[in-house]
DNA sequence: GCAAAAGTGTTTAAACTACACCCATGC
DNA sequence: GCATGGGTGTAGTTTAAACACTTTTGC
């Protein structure tokens, strides 16, 4: 925490909720997953917390978030944007720090490399500890914020590579959904929605009938942010 | 704005959008209106500019947001909620500052009777001069925000009193949205909806059938904010 | 051929839209 | 009665859900 002497007695933090679909080794369906970093001194010495920190001079709000994001994981986003500011008096003890949170959202296949050691941890999403400060609403309400817009937005290819089949498009809408979704139908929608290009190529190699590759079309804009453009790191 | 030494440079500000509907002197109907400050100092002085100021040490966000709105206006919000925080660098001259933005509804009938003085002014919101900062993007973003939240949120009746027609209601979607509604099938939408509750009375004194009025249904959750509640002045 | 997932077609229900029409009041 | 907005009825259209069925591959 930075000490300050000015009239204004508030820190300026960012941090960032990072999520990422892995498969669950129990049930075999991927899950949401973030990473979570521990805590290396006092307040909440040794409990986990959203990777962040201070926000430095002369660097962007998104910028900061894709800083400590890239530092704690060694991801890039493929999808990054603001979630909400928290700023209760008494959120932190010790000093009252004001936090700006983001959320992003990182490639499944990528994240399965990410970094790993005794200070940076992957959790589920739906299942994690007592956090540090009030880092449980905040994912709470990052979960509540993807699980919405994942409905009625079109960042699911955020957890996908360069191309995909509707298949891997639709088991990402049901992890996050938590939920079984008519095959048949998704196609319909999906297809309707202009969100996706076919390729022309195929899958092959699998033992039934290939299934075409999609790509994300990037000249259908988003009617989801207004004049805010969501930052993409 | 407030110097600082500290490690972390960016000053704290809070401001709020404060929306409320007026008759168009020219057209007769509803649209939306909204106060601003003319400000006393440089940066941008002279400029109008969005109500607000920095961070007091021990006052919450929305409580910062609610004072300046009270302070001037004069009038309490029936609606506010967090809007955005605009933090780049360079979006004020002499020295960064980040703004925790809030948004604001009030009623219509109070808003007449509102503080105007030479430093304080409602202006047409789609037809804003010039205002300081970066204050015309935001405001572009609030309205973007009310628009699209008017359609699937309970927030209308925030620009009413306590009990209303549902012409009057509909009055207020059709300013926000800027298109005329149907009567018969916006009653019903309303109807299914279960936002509003028949309070019985009916107004007397109009010149043809006389229409009920309603009371908001405080009884329905407004699934629109996920674990976040909007913050009510 | 068989299993498995890709992809198409069809049926039904629900939601939205347009608009005709009747009702209750003041003048 | 007449004008005016309140309020109801209903037909057509669009959207979404459920599910049967056909297609194409590996083995």
């Amino acid at each position: 925490m930075v000490r300050m002497n000015g009239q204004i007695g508030a820190a300026l933090a960012v941090s960032t909720v990072i999520f990422a679909l892995r498969p669950d080794l129990e049930s075999g369906f991927s899950t949401l997953w973030l990473p979570l970093v521990r805590r290396t001194r006092e307040p909440y010495l040794d409990q986990w917390a959203l990777p962040g920190g201070g926000l430095p001079t002369d660097e962007e709000l998104a910028g900061a978030a894709a800083r400590t994001l890239r530092e704690t994981t060694g991801l890039t986003p493929k999808y990054l944007e603001q979630l909400y500011t928290f700023g209760d008096p008494g959120r932190s003890p010790g000093g009252r720090v004001v936090s700006v949170v983001y959320w992003a959202l990182v490639e499944s296949d990528e994240a399965a490399l990410a970094v790993v050691d005794k200070n940076v941890q992957w959790f589920s999403a739906d299942h994690l500890p007592p956090l540090a400060f009030d880092h449980n609403r905040i994912v709470e309400y990052a979960l509540w914020r993807l699980r919405t817009k994942v409905e009625y937005s079109r960042i699911a290819h955020a957890f996908l590579g360069e191309t995909f089949t509707l298949a891997q498009l639709r088991e990402v809408h049901e992890a996050v959904l938590q939920k079984a979704l008519d095959p048949a139908n998704f196609r319909r929608t999906i297809e309707s929605s202009g969100t996706v290009v076919d390729t022309g190529q195929r899958v092959a190699g699998v033992p039934h009938r290939p299934p075409r590759l999609y790509r994300y079309n990037d000249s259908v804009h988003a009617v989801d942010s207004g004049a805010l453009e969501p930052a993409i790191g």
